[in-house]
DNA sequence: CTGAAAGCGCTTACAG
DNA sequence: CTGAAAGCGCTTACAG
């Protein structure tokens, strides 16, 4: 492997000016890049990015947390990031929790070896928030909060609720099923903002005077077990006639709703929420709620640039052992609007 | 930050033993490790893998390029890759070419800065394959040939194709619509193994005195495209009575047909190539022809491990400047099998 | 079994 | 403007 050191005893110079001349940085004199230059080229030199990263400390990966990429939803704001990152001439690696064996607790670990510069958490965690504000580096959550001072952003899931609502309302709606996670999640302080569009929709149906029940989906992860879930649906509560869900449960339970021919939307509604690729492959047009990936992805990348630059900040000034995440002033939680999208599957 | 030397330091041995009690190598005595494990724990210390990285000059990462992990057939090999790297500890870098502005060639470039130990290419390339082949260092091809030497994997497409066709004769179709990509992909000593599907059906088709019309895709990146697409089917070849095409073409024409009346699979038939979880997101379970992504993604990482281990064996050996990528005698392409899956949208 | 030393390939003050 | 030196944090022969 052709070095730098190589590089400059071709050229006939010292190290520190070839350096300068593959930064860019400081000055040097014309001959003497041109001297170096043509020695790069002969040599076929190419810098090793492994010694840099040690001295600056620095990667310039960002780490996703993501339950499984498998998922549209999962992918679809994976690939927004990579493009936010991209921008800041940051790598995206890829942390699933579901496809390979690793917990997000490895992937902290890496963080902490100072294989990555920082993380972006949108997959389900068990630990407690005094695990993710000890952490002391840059991590920005994703629909979901951590603890103070850990960053984190959201859509604007009660406005997501109001907008289906609203919908159900409107089109004379009867018996609604809600399809969502664990119900556990739904507890009083949750760490989970999504839960708030199924309780805005509630209520709001509630005080309507409509039907509505909930329906736990299976995980995440796995397809099939959507399929199934949309099954349930229709033996349990025979006059549903509306149903909301994600992309995938919407899909789903459209294609369930066609063979037993049950017209949409006549007979049953069908929201979907996300709005990701998936639901455009449906049988017909869903309707949907759509997150704004492209501006979550944008705010997420944003702290992200915070947290970093805070961190090199502290660590120029601070103390070493002082633990004090970044931007402690950060807002509870950055929230990024959606929007209504109306398609072949509402009345 | 702590160091090993704060370590080494505080229990009074030198930074050798530290580090040998970290990696678990080489002989230390009892006493010794309990004194370095018990200042490890009292100073919380981490070891820092940028500086192994940079000895080792190795860092653990495969990049995956990819057109868009958007699109579910790269999102389900992506997702299957990480898998098997993670099993080897390697670490996947999400590369994507269109949703950053970032080519495969900058990927390759961070390839050679040893910010990655090696790539998979999956992404369309305009590079000849001599540029590949000059790269010299570990990587392998997804379904496509980049030049001697560079492995490739690919799924058995001549395999799917006949199985394709044979259910088209076999159901009496008279009127087949092929979609696929750019039909100058089909030259002569083509370099995409995935048209050989088209061409097995084609000639099939032909022989069997069925038409047979070939229609080009929108971009793989672009969903509204494929709706576009499958409209245009029915426009031009208003007697179609089978359409083939990758899961989200054939999720688009279904949704286009039920639209405009047309039984599935009374009057159409409809088989999707690939089988990802888009074909299961359909308005029917959707006939396909799956590709094995789980075999596929340990055939790949099966060819990089060894790729890998052929680099570090040549460069203990062999003289630095000789170009020559590893396992010469790499088969010209390694072949998985795909398997029928038969759903309602076939008769 | 343990330590002093050299080195991974680069960067950055610091003299000149 | 250029070079010699120290250092990023760790690993690995090599003496003892």
């Amino acid at each position: 492997m052709v070095g730098m050191r190589d590089v400059a005893k071709e050229a006939g110079v010292s190290v520190s000016t070839v350096s300068l001349v593959v930064n860019g940085t400081g000055y040097v004199s014309d001959d003497m890049r041109a001297k170096v230059e043509a020695a790069m080229h002969e040599l076929h030199y190419i810098p090793n990015e492994l010694a840099r990263n040690l001295y600056r400390n620095r990667t310039n990966t960002i780490g996703v947390i993501v339950p499984t990429i498998l998922h549209p939803f999962f992918a679809t704001l994976t690939a927004h990031l990579q493009r936010e990152f991209a921008k800041r001439d940051l790598k995206t690696l890829l942390c699933s929790t579901a496809d390979a064996a690793t917990g997000e607790s490895e992937y902290v670990n890496m963080l902490q070896r100072h294989m990555m510069d920082g993380i972006i958490m949108a997959a389900h965690t068990e630990h407690q928030p005094d695990y993710w504000t000890s952490i002391n580096r840059p991590i920005v959550a994703f629909d979901r909060i951590l603890g103070e001072g850990v960053p984190s952003v959201r859509s604007d899931h009660e406005a997501g609720g109001r907008m289906i609502a609203r919908q159900l309302i409107g089109s004379g709606a009867r018996h609604v099923v809600l399809v969502g996670g664990p119900r556990s999640q739904f507890a009083e302080g949750t760490t989970f903002p999504t839960v708030r569009y199924h309780l805005t929709v509630e209520q709001m149906t509630a005080e309507a005077g409509i039907a509505c029940d909930y329906v736990e989906a299976g995980s995440v992860t796995d397809v099939v077990a959507h399929e199934a879930t949309a099954a349930a649906i229709f033996q349990r509560y025979p006059d549903v006639d509306a149903i909301v869900g994600s992309d995938v449960v919407a899909a789903m339970a459209l294609q369930e709703a066609e063979r037993r021919g049950i017209n949409v939307p006549d007979e049953l509604q069908i929201i979907a929420y996300d709005g990701t690729m998936a639901a455009e492959l449906a049988g017909k047009r869903l309707t949907m709620v759509r997150q704004d990936f492209a501006g979550i992805a944008a705010a997420l990348a944003e702290q992200m640039d915070q947290q970093i630059e805070a961190e090199n900040g502290s660590e120029r000034s601070g103390q070493a052992g002082e633990p004090s995440n970044a931007s402690e002033s950060a807002q509870p939680g950055q929230v990024v609007p959606v929007s209504f999208i109306a398609g072949e599957t509402t009345r």
